[in-house]
DNA sequence: GTGTTTGCAAATGTTTTGCAGTGTC
DNA sequence: GACACTGCAAAACATTTGCAAACAC
């Protein structure tokens, strides 16, 4: 039995209609915390050909319509999802290993307040990714290269 | 006369050669403050045709390299480039008209020593963006629709 | 003159879209 | 059985790259 079965209720209650493609994709969210479009793809494609990347795309677009997924841009050139119904937290990005740290919103907070009184900023920090070098990464290194990007 | 000549004296002294190409390219960032690669390649090909996109990402890429541009992902799939030599701040991008607002580092200052202490973790917060809405934008209105992304 | 820089055109990687066929409700 | 959803292939965008011609030094 499937973790999500909530998840995939959501949809269909709210007059959508739950396809085989639809469950793997959120099941391979659910299971992964953060992932890529394409990595979705990767993964539902090793269980079964019957997806395709646009798919994957448009599944997410619905998604994030339903409040069901948040996007997060990591600022790799490709977008990172993952579900929404978590409390909302922040990344931490090492730019130098790629290793993604997650964080508590309420180390957010004074800087929320401090933008609204400040500068009268609403300040969206759902999911936010921050960028900088984890605690392994920080002796002075080479440069991490880039092969694929994502 | 121009006001970037320091610029391109310092890109000269670095062993690097002084184009027209390159002059113009300066001189969009240096009057335009954030800006989009296609930006600076229509804003220097309305006064000359000598200018190629290409040319634009690869002078980009060289000014980055010499630290005299920042590179800003504002998440809207495309990247906006700055002047380094101003002081390090940040973005207040509105979600909803795409306004940028400016904000000092000090702001940030309690948030990058709490990730230090707490996670260990050392945050690059230079040239950040943040998104949410600004003070015109806070009250609840439409959809803003995206036509061309940048 | 030499080697850097440019333009062009084609390739890249991610995401989107049109359309005919499929399958959920 | 209707209409939402999928697959496919092609388009759309931002960005990168190979190579020959051009020009800064």
């Amino acid at each position: 039995m499937s973790h999500h079965t909530h998840l995939v209720e959501s949809v269909r209650q709210r007059g959508y209609r739950m396809t085989p493609q639809r469950e793997m994709i959120l099941d391979a969210i659910h299971k992964e915390g953060h992932i890529t479009a394409d990595d979705i793809y990767q993964r539902v494609r090793a269980k079964s050909t019957a997806i395709n990347l646009a798919t994957v795309y448009r599944t997410l677009d619905l998604l994030k319509a339903l409040a069901i997924v948040t996007a997060i841009d990591t600022g790799e050139g490709c977008v990172h999802y993952e579900l929404a119904g978590d409390q909302p937290h922040h990344h931490l990005v090492c730019e130098a290993c790629g290793k993604i740290l997650e964080l508590d919103c309420d180390v957010l907070e004074p800087l929320e307040k401090e933008l609204h009184s400040r500068y009268g900023f609403q300040v969206n920090l759902n999911h936010l990714a921050l960028f900088g070098l984890c605690p392994k990464c920080q002796e002075p290194k080479k440069e991490s290269k880039r092969g694929t990007k994502c």
